[in-house]
DNA sequence: TGAAATTGTCACAATCATAAACCAAATAAT
DNA sequence: ATTATTTGGTTTATGATTGTGACAATTTCA
């Protein structure tokens, strides 16, 4: 399949369980097959197949993937070789874990900026990087071309924080507050909402037979 | 819609977000109608009307649905009313501030305990609650009916941890682990990747004309 | 009574997952 | 070297799930 094309939301979802799935496998493999993959990834072979084509063709027949070419391929089209900078606004309990994270270095996003309005806060330091207010994030923004933004305030002052985030010229932001955020166009948003996660788990729980997807 | 039968998954998923919604309205209005609903869930409105017509027949032709009958009705189906208990496993940063997150309690969810293997970590205090080593977990589960397990491990500890929880009665799972969780009969796992979700916004940066989706 | 508002539901279109059929490459056997 | 076999990529087909437009049915209000 061409390079070129749109990949389809669904897949785009899963790429980045396969490249979690690679590092969890023998580092002395030099490669996998579609089969492995799948049942590591827990989906179907065929699926695999299907997305990993949408990034042209990496296999071999009949031999599999070469897993380095493989994480590179996945790491290209997934962007995380542009070394994306972020800020975390609302430096609570939530963000400063978020700060701590070892996860987002790991796939090549930077977080540059740590910024809440608390004057307690301002100035003390978290994970190595100095709390800052928000009226500096503009100039932060600038400096280090942040494209990503993740707000991890309380719900009231979200909307806001985002505006002044999409203001600065951030092009994504990744939502943790328990709101739905305005959609503004060619602004990329994603929320995680905790609460809501373990509702649904609650609604399953309910009802043993089914199962909760996604 | 009779109210016996399988609400789609997709649904289910957006209930929490109409709760949330509602949440948000002006607590004088009594009632609500599926458009205005839909503009606050950034959904269509027929699938508003759609989504709701699996919980009965809650609205009133040609004027709405009532606020607080609608309210009940979504707690009642996802399970909010029931009560279920949660232990947190892995107190660092991140299930510390799971620890502290009041939108759990909001919701009827209740956190009855914190367990970690940190020596350091056992006997202290979070969120007023005390941490105690994996080897109690049992007894805890059993004493408090415990339902629901979360999951804040690094990722090399999460599978050994969430066999624990099952093993101790536990019948569903929130994983924030980077990695893959087995999939048993009956337990239900939902799992949530923050590094994951910063590569999905990352494909999305590249190209900004497409839309990330959920 | 008639017009406006709004729900519940059907029908259709789009997306998605899975299975099947087919084809290409590599390896092993002769 | 040739052929058979295995592996697996690619394409097509099929069925399931999901989202959305349309509209009859019901209520309110003037």
């Amino acid at each position: 399949m061409k390079e070129n094309k749109k990949i389809p939301p669904a897949t785009v979802k899963r790429l980045p369980i396969y490249l979690q799935c690679l590092d969890q496998i023998d580092p002395n493999d030099i490669g996998i097959s579609s089969k492995k993959l799948a049942e590591l990834a827990k989906v179907n072979d065929a699926q695999v197949r299907r997305d990993l084509s949408h990034l042209g063709t990496l296999g071999t027949r009949g031999v599999g993937y070469d897993i380095s070419t493989l994480r590179n391929q996945l790491q290209l089209e997934l962007g995380l070789v542009e070394g994306w900078s972020a800020v975390i606004v609302g430096v609570g309990n939530l963000g400063s874990a978020l700060a701590h994270y070892g996860g987002f270095k790991d796939k090549g996003f930077g977080v540059v900026g740590l910024f809440d309005d608390d004057p307690k806060k301002i100035n003390s330091q978290v994970a190595g990087l100095v709390i800052k207010p928000l009226s500096e994030l503009e100039d932060y923004c600038n400096k280090f071309n942040v494209a990503i933004g993740i707000i991890a305030t309380p719900g009231e002052f979200a909307q806001n924080v985002a505006d002044q985030l999409i203001n600065c010229g951030v092009r994504s932001i990744l939502n943790f507050a328990p709101v739905l955020l305005k959609n503004v166009k060619d602004i990329q948003i994603r929320s995680v909402d905790l609460s809501q996660e373990l509702q649904i788990l609650s609604y399953y729980l309910d009802r043993p037979i089914l199962k909760a997807v996604d």
